[in-house]
DNA sequence: GAGTTTGATTAGGATCGGCTAACTTTTTTC
DNA sequence: GAAAAAAGTTAGCCGATCCTAATCAAACTC
């Protein structure tokens, strides 16, 4: 009489996949979500495998329908990848904003735990989480979540901060980083998003940004990965110029 | 040059486990402290799998120095090996009471839901929690938590239900169940964690139970997992009777 | 205490997801 | 556009964890 609990939940279809699958899935959509092209090798780094084994994944990721891919070229996910991928992200955003405003996780630290848990919660969790954050729409990166029906609003209107010209004013809005040092340093020069701040002048090696009186250089690296709404303040009557000519180097959950 | 975030935190000890692993620790544990004897067969039931993977685990397990086995007999922890299965009991009992509280699970939601959690949640969100909860001491099973320093309290003066004579009144203060059906039922009873009872007969296949007024019958196989504490009223003079002589049954996280 | 039943172990495989080394294809360079 | 460099793939292997079938040990039965 002893039943020892078995798995049976079939939740929406992300069940049933390996935490391994899940994570090529999620990553696969981040990297063609920053119009990167999911190739073998990012893929390998960002999973932190050989690439030798991400082909191997793909290989059996494209029996199950889920990934599109020709050998030597960059992999695409199918619509029923595409979902499981969605809801990957969502977990992991989701989890993150919980981390930090119930369980009060620093900035920096949310990401690596979301990372473990986002694979392992219910749907059941997911929903209650929600709830209780009242349907959060930003992590706190300031990445976009996913809503319950899995779409993901995007941010047209975000420059890179590396772009801007002299003079731009505009508002920190998303960090797309992991480094934990990188992170950090963000957080030291308090650039997180909600941030205003002003582009004394560019460099070669960086930007040199006016935030609160003090000024001082970003450096280049840290600068791809700062995304900026020129048009922050509604008193400001630009009307949205629209510059997406330089891929936003993004990287992440 | 590939790194993409490593494993490197150790935390306590549990780290480097495989969640497979940390099953069997905790089932161990489990069924050792429920007097029950960690048998190749018991140890199969409660996991999910064949005797044989059972057999094999175990040797790993050994040759690692968390269990001390002989072959054909019961498997006993090692104190390395006990302080891990203790830590995931600890994090299973606070997710339950975190699922419960702060979630808002129902009662018999929790189970399945810290099951897949316990194995993954870090050092980091274990404190955060038992913080949050102001270090809970019950889950809502009425199962002891180990406290941060892994002591775990014994409920000596609880007896099962099943045991006790016609007469008796106490408090039901532990359901070691987990079948969902069963939990079910439990609650339809509203013998819940907290409940007085009375034992209004005892018969073969079960107990007359005496409860808010009304009297029914609650089946032996039910009534074993029923742990009562007898002296729950300080009015009441009762010294203590300590009837300690049948095993409780518990088999539960 | 011999035989039977029950429980545990061994042997041999399968699958999954990773790895290295060698090879192939694509891309870049001049 | 040929050679070199970079990227991707294949082949073969490993360890973890599970399985089934067959064998072995322990525990009851009478």
């Amino acid at each position: 009489m002893n039943d020892a609990g078995e798995g049976r939940e079939p939740h929406k279809g992300s069940a049933s996949l390996s935490p391994s699958q899940q994570d090529y899935l999620k990553q696969i959509f981040l990297l063609n979500d920053a119009s990167q092209g999911a190739t073998t090798q990012l893929l390998a780094e960002r999973i932190g495998v050989r690439p030798a084994s991400v082909t191997g994944m793909l290989k059996r990721l494209a029996e199950e329908g889920l990934v599109e891919r020709a050998p030597y070229r960059a992999v695409h996910l199918t619509e029923t990848g595409r979902r499981i991928a969605v809801e990957i992200v969502r977990h992991h955003r989701l989890l993150e904003a919980f981390l930090s405003r119930t369980l009060g996780y620093r900035w920096d630290e949310v990401h690596e735990e979301a990372e473990a848990l986002e694979h392992v919660i219910s749907e059941r969790f997911e929903q209650k989480v929600a709830e209780l954050l009242a349907d959060p729409d930003r992590d706190p990166h300031g990445d976009p979540i996913p809503t319950r029906e899995l779409a993901l609003k995007e941010d047209e209107h975000l420059t890179t901060l590396a772009l801007l010209p002299k003079g731009s004013r505009g508002t920190i809005r998303r960090v797309t980083l992991q480094d934990q040092d990188a992170l950090n340093l963000v957080e030291r020069l308090d650039l997180l998003p909600g941030r205003a701040i002003e582009v004394a002048g560019t460099h070669p090696d960086g930007i040199s940004l006016l935030v609160g009186g003090s000024r001082f250089l970003v450096p280049a690296l840290l600068a791809a990965h700062l995304l900026v709404d020129v048009a922050p303040h509604p008193s400001s009557a630009q009307p949205k110029t629209r510059e997406g000519t330089g891929r936003p180097v993004a990287h992440e959950q």
